[in-house]
RNA sequence: GCCCCCAUCGUCUAGCGGCCUAGGACACCGGCCUUUCACGCCGGCAGCACGGGUUCGAAUCCCGUUGGGGGUGCCA
């Protein structure tokens, strides 16, 4: 038997929100935390929003997170028999009346409403101040107020963790709940709002909100759901970046920070990197290729030689998708070569000769990473070069960039044959010039 | 307008009356390492919004000001 019970309620508007998912995360913790259980439940008492192909980007995402639910998900739509109940006691113990064909809660003109927020200490609300709402609609349908109080009551709901921007909502439920013969409250936690740079609510319009869109430019699950503990919440020990059940274990509802928290991409970027860094060089490279399948060389991609290749780019690596574009060269039949990286590493006076020296040397030098970096090496000091000014030519030459993965893995990997055809390659467009 | 909430480095946070000449992380700036970039390491910059209290003592408690934000739907 648990003793606490929690939920998380989504509107099923679409993907889910970023916001939504912190929601969902912080509700997460506090179940697991305390042993208790935690609901999924679908608010979609408006009749436009019980579109099952929402309701399944809600689940994908939260399935992506690893954040799981006890039970069956509970659908609001299917609940109407229960608030319409709920609505005519209310009607016939005058606590509600008809208004336009809506039913409107009759709020007290005088007291107050209040309770002891877990994140935010004591909040009060004025009755005055409140108006009579609309529990039901004219077309017969429950309100967000009505399905909220009646299933939170309902399924006896502990502790309600949600965002910020409910908490004017809170009076009214609470009333509903009272009226509802409930003789308790659960604990209530505000959670502080996710903002954006202008320190605006994050918003669908403006910001991107997706939880799948940063899914899709290769955030890791484990990553995002790391950075997302951090928004309004930091472990005690300043150890940022940990496993998801050491977070379980340090997390606690009272800790939560009430102040907005600002969305910073930057960050979840620094961690994504360290959880990239930290997988297993086979696990990168199987991560990676959902993207290359993007890449116009798809076809052209040998797996043995992608495994090989991959783990040259993986500390260089923040999001899956900046990984192809560092390895096309690896595939590509005549990579491209950017022009400024030419200008900058071809037009000295030594990029003919280190060629030329280079092409002779690699015909014949054996194939293996030390060979060939002593081999390059050596004909920068023939030149008073050092390695790293040495190496660009040959770089720009074989990789058509100035920056990218260890060369001489790379070359190692790219085969002799290959690499002395680009070199002449280059050698040829200088002429040319 | 009215109601509610919030206020520590640029950002996310630690701090819950003395351990704070305020700690960590991201970002930024130096340096080291080095075959580029990156990683890693070392160092630096930078903050308790303001004003009153309370107290022997306040970033921490109270009040006010200012500034931000949220809500104000027969959406949720």
């Amino acid at each position: 038997m648990s003793t606490t019970r929690l939920r998380f309620a989504p509107a099923p508007t679409g993907s889910l929100h970023l916001g939504s998912a912190r929601t969902a995360l912080f509700n997460w913790l506090t179940a697991r935390g305390t042993e208790g259980e935690l609901i999924l439940r679908i608010e979609d008492t408006n009749a436009e929003l019980t579109r099952p192909e929402l309701i399944d980007n809600i689940y994908r995402s939260l399935e992506w997170l690893q954040i799981e639910f006890d039970g069956e998900p509970v659908r609001q739509s299917e609940r109407t028999d229960l608030y319409n109940d709920a609505v005519e006691s209310w009607l016939s113990d005058d606590l509600a009346y008809v208004d336009d064909g809506a039913v409107r809660f009759r709020v007290p003109s005088d007291g107050t409403t209040s309770w002891d927020d877990v994140v935010r200490g004591n909040v009060v609300f004025e009755n005055q101040n409140i108006e009579d709402f609309v529990v039901r609609r004219a077309d017969g349908s429950a309100t967000f107020f009505t399905a909220n109080a009646v299933d939170d009551f309902d399924l006896g709901i502990t502790h309600v963790v949600r965002g910020e921007d409910l908490v004017n909502v809170t009076p009214k439920v609470i009333m509903l709940r009272q009226a509802l013969g409930a003789q308790d409250l659960p604990k209530f936690a505000h959670l502080p709002l996710i903002v954006n740079e202008q320190r605006k609510k994050l918003s669908k319009r403006r910001d991107d909100v997706a939880l799948e869109s940063y899914r899709d430019r290769g955030v890791l699950a484990d990553a995002m759901i790391n950075y997302l503990a951090l928004l309004g919440w930091g472990p005690p020990d300043d150890v940022e970046v940990r496993p998801i059940e050491e977070i379980v274990q340090l997390f606690r509802l009272e800790d939560v920070n009430p102040s907005a928290a600002m969305f910073d991409v930057k960050k979840l970027e620094a961690i994504n990197g360290d959880y990239i860094r930290a997988m297993k060089p086979e696990e990168f490279t199987e991560a990676l290729i959902p993207w290359i399948a993007n890449e116009p060389w798809n076809s052209l991609v040998d797996r043995d030689q992608l495994a090989q290749v991959a783990p040259l780019v993986q500390e260089r690596t923040r999001v899956l998708v900046e990984g192809p574009p560092q390895l096309d060269f690896f595939f590509l039949e005549s990579p491209e070569i950017e022009e400024s990286a030419w200008e900058k590493a071809m037009t000295t006076p030594e990029a003919p000769l280190i060629l030329e020296s280079t092409k002779t040397a690699f015909a014949s030098v054996d194939w293996s990473v030390a060979s060939l970096h002593e081999s390059l090496r050596a004909i920068g000091d023939s030149h008073g070069m050092k390695l790293g000014k040495a190496q660009a030519p040959v770089r720009v030459a074989v990789t058509g960039r100035l920056v990218g993965p260890p060369l001489f893995e790379s070359i190692h990997a790219l085969g002799r044959e290959v690499v002395l055809e680009r070199i002449l390659r280059a050698q040829n467009k200088l002429d040319e010039t």
